[in-house]
DNA sequence: GTAGAAGCTGACACCAGTGTCAGGTTCAAC
DNA sequence: GTTGAACCTGACACTGGTGTCAGCTTCTAC
């Protein structure tokens, strides 16, 4: 497929579709012409790439990371280097602190949400 | 206390904590000489901001809510508006969505992980 | 073959929090 | 009073993924 459909399939701009080909993320066949021809296992690529990108993980990390994955993307997936199997266990542990400040934070706000939800001034207090 | 304690006692830098001030985010008595001169429970609020930033408030939003705050600040909380609490609940549901994508990720490095801790080529696949 | 949609590369800008430096002032201890 | 640590303001840079634009080429359907 080409860049277009990938994008609006991924929702994922055509722009940084193409930054993570410049990254070494996503590589594509391309056409005679020089256009991009995406397999389709790359959906599932883009996908796990932004996933990737929300955890926190800068593209270099990513680029290391991905062969070892086993996705759909045709190949056998590589086996984690020593320093890449620490390293990632570093992304693990610093992940977990993220989704436990994400906790809290969720907490926070939903307390300030339930403290204007009650009927005025939280009778139920007095 | 003044900044450089605090900084020491939150593990945030000076030059964050004046950023804070200049977003209304942080205030602080000065002393005669103008140096600033924080409370006891700035220290809460300073590790509060963090979090918030880190659960990707901007510091404009986070600047309306802290008011509504009811953290050790003295001060009575306010009760957020129905737009602010609107926008709360918008904000919680990204960070559930953000929790989601990092439980996920967190996952897929595991699997890397573990993948690469199996006694060589995953013997108990075949 | 031609028109228009879609794709290409390259470049510049943005965001928003943080690092860092310069040049000056204040504070605390001697 | 002097000295050194700590603090002040203001300014500029960076990060890194993304938006956007210019100028050109390729593809597809008529």
């Amino acid at each position: 497929m080409r860049i277009g459909e990938l994008a609006r399939r991924t929702a994922v701009s055509e722009r940084s579709l193409r930054y993570y080909e410049q990254q070494g993320l996503l590589t594509a066949d391309r056409t005679a012409g020089g256009q991009r021809d995406y397999p389709e296992w790359a959906v599932d690529r883009v996908v796990r790439i932004q996933e990737l990108f929300a955890a926190g993980l800068h593209s270099k990390k990513i680029a290391r990371l991905l062969p070892c994955l086993r996705d759909a993307d045709g190949g056998p997936s590589e086996i984690a280097t020593p320093q890449l199997v620490t390293e990632l266990i570093a992304e693990q542990r610093r992940i977990d602190r993220t989704i436990i400040e994400l906790t809290t934070s969720r907490d926070v706000l939903g307390e300030v949400i339930d403290a204007a939800s009650e009927p005025s001034g939280s009778l139920s207090d007095r």
